[in-house]
DNA sequence: CACAATTCAATTGTGCACAACTTATACACG
DNA sequence: CGTGTATAAGTTGTGCACAATTGAATTGTG
């Protein structure tokens, strides 16, 4: 018999895992602002700077237009963001906020901080995951 | 102006991105067994033990009913699993292994492996993160 | 200038994730 | 015993992820 592998030795469950319980928390605080976790990390990227392209948007998140182009429609249909195509460049699509959407930001701001609080790790320790897991993350998509 | 959360400043962001960082490593290696990652998933659970009821799954998965019917039709489908209804309590559909469901579990002994070596952690890294991982995720469905 | 190669966004199709609901069976309690 | 309640699995509907393809606009090169 081969040794199968186990379940709760894989590092790769433990991070799906803790991502969808991470996403689960912030589920009732988004749904006050009308949104889903991947809508909300746009709006992030958007309230940093904008207007950014679909590409671009997809640069900073790791997803590409088949998951950003009808999640951006409903982002537009909310009433938060604008999708115009560009002058010099016919084939971008620049997405700016609406002012309702510049607004949500406000509404916005306690969310991360109650993750850190259910989080049941120190402050170090939650530094310290988050860089393991950027590091993790740059590594594996290196080796691809 | 409202000091708005940054992305690059989010836990959950992080493990989102590694998660999905992970599994996209994990694809090529599951395609040529014909899996999925949650497929793969429900696997390894059964490889452990089986048969398994579908809400045993679910606890072990953190998945639903809802998600894990139509998955265990496909692998039904693949010929990989059998359903069927407990003679006992006819509620419950026990999941059996076909043979060539368990004959799988030697191909997929090698996969695991590969994800370490791609992760550019050290072997104290990882235990580590998969500690902090199994605490955080832990701490998180007790705050709910 | 012509036209091939590239780039950007959108579309199509499959398969999760999850909420809400449905159906069927088992169980508990008066 | 009968009826209400709980439980198991399935279904429906929405919204990601992601591969593959399409169509339109731009850029590079002869």
């Amino acid at each position: 018999m081969t040794d199968a592998p186990r379940l709760d030795r894989q590092v790769c469950f433990a991070l799906y895992s803790a991502s969808r319980a991470a996403t689960a928390l912030y589920r009732p605080l988004l749904d006050e602002l009308g949104l889903t976790y991947p809508q909300y990390l746009v709006m992030l990227v958007l309230w940093e700077d904008e207007p950014r392209g679909v590409k671009e948007l997809g640069g900073e998140l790791g997803l590409d237009s088949g998951t950003l182009s009808p999640l951006l429609k409903r982002l537009e249909s909310l009433g938060l963001v604008e999708r115009r195509r560009s002058g010099e460049d016919e084939r971008r699509v620049a997405i700016h906020l609406t002012p309702a959407g510049s607004a949500l930001s406000s509404k916005a701001g306690g969310i991360p901080q109650r993750l850190a609080e259910a989080a049941g790790l120190s402050a170090e320790e939650l530094d310290q995951l988050h860089s393991t897991l950027e590091r993790l993350t740059s590594a594996l998509h290196q080796s691809r």
